[in-house]
DNA sequence: TAATAATAATAGTAATACTATTAAATTTGC
DNA sequence: GCAAATTTAATAGTATTACTATTATTATTA
């Protein structure tokens, strides 16, 4: 018996790749390799030949599926993106009040995810960890309004409207949602990196903090319609 | 008469130079001209054989001042956060009530920095525009903590753990000042750049609009000590 | 004016981020 | 089960980058 989430694929823009990685074993390998490898040297000491060696395979082969490691890198987020939405959407539908399904949405962008089994090849943890530490530079460069134009990081921007969405449901008369959305997005990447580099600035030591920080933040910074949960 | 203003210099980690840029004609056509060449090329694009031709220098040269591009952007960077954290220190020390001073530094730290005269060759809008585009790859790298133990970021966190001690006096009860001192710097300059490459995602149209955004959070999130001004 | 320091010019190196070509292996269609 | 098509591997090569080293030239200062 399959289950229902073993079915699933995170639908990631064409543009991204010059193969569907997915496709094809090589294609995976190079998925589940890049994301250990990335992770292990970090975006700028990472590329396509030592990813080669990696995976017992040749760097040209790899030029086959990604243009050059910035488009890897894009598809990795969209992936990461796309995997946090899924998660946002499953668990927070059913939920009825508008204040604890925000809540809940909070708590899944700001914790630590679970993996899904749906892609046994990626490993979440150190997916994970190349968003905090490397997501920056995927947009951060010059051809960012070309890319953007491709629909390279239409994933990240939707997940930031869906949670816009909830916080206007919570209040409608709060003037910046969006703005509060990506501020939660962005933010807690940003305070998990600082717990992690610059402990001197930080106040939030544990994942859970990060949270508690950023639910707090919205607790207190939207007109409640009803006297929720929590 | 000399000014006051005119006998400021910001003082930089002796790290991130080989030699003093301020201290020579050429190392002050190195930073005036990298901050222009960089704004307009972008960091990756941006590189020292690029910078020499433009002040009819030599690649070489400029590693006398230099020991490689990551450091240089690390010295833009160290220096406008100096110029934000003079400007902080200046325009706040005055103020007694904390909510008013802790509104002053939100406005500071999220609008447009005037031209301070002090270094009539720093380029302010092409410097900030570097932050805004750039600074995340100054830190987002492998190297960070070495970097960090040497002082390379000193002036970016004491200028947070200043907006931190501001937030305490205004809520001392507060659970999170640094977390919310680096939200503020950090979110701002996001939101300037959502607002120019990902506008779907923004809802922060002006430089006003940000420190809107930023006031209201600080305003809402804190437990005022009295009924202060604004 | 001699000594010292700063700068410019030139050359060179190792690594990177690719591209092109061809050969080998694998898959697929019939 | 074989031919055709596709995918992958191997090799080689190129332009650029991020430097370093060396020496010559110029400017500063004692």
């Amino acid at each position: 018996m399959e289950s229902l989430l073993s079915n699933i694929r995170i639908n990631i823009s064409e543009c991204l790749y010059v193969k569907d990685p997915e496709s094809s074993k090589l294609g995976q390998r190079i998925l589940s390799n890049s994301i250990v490898l990335i992770d292990q040297l970090g975006f700028e000491e990472f590329n396509f030949k030592k990813l080669g060696q990696e995976i017992q395979s040749n760097e040209s082969s790899i030029y086959r599926y990604f243009e050059n490691k910035q488009k890897l890198l894009q598809y990795l987020s969209a992936l990461y993106w796309g995997i946090l939405e899924y998660r946002l959407v499953v668990e927070t539908t059913a939920i009825q009040n508008p204040e604890e399904r925000l809540y809940k949405a909070v708590e899944i962008v700001t914790k630590n995810p679970e993996s899904i089994s749906t892609q046994p090849h990626i490993n979440l943890n150190n997916l994970r960890n190349i968003i905090i530490a490397e997501f920056t530079k995927s947009y951060h460069q010059k051809h960012v309004d070309e890319d953007n134009s491709e629909g390279n990081f239409s994933i990240y921007k939707r997940l930031v409207l869906r949670i816009a969405e909830m916080i206007q449901l919570v209040d409608s008369g709060f003037k910046f949602p969006k703005s509060l959305a990506s501020t939660i997005l962005d933010g807690s990447l940003h305070q998990f990196f600082i717990s992690a580099h610059f402990k001197s600035i930080s106040d939030t030591a544990s994942n859970s903090e990060v949270f508690d920080f950023f639910n707090q933040m919205i607790s207190r910074l939207l007109n409640r319609m009803t006297n929720g949960s929590k």
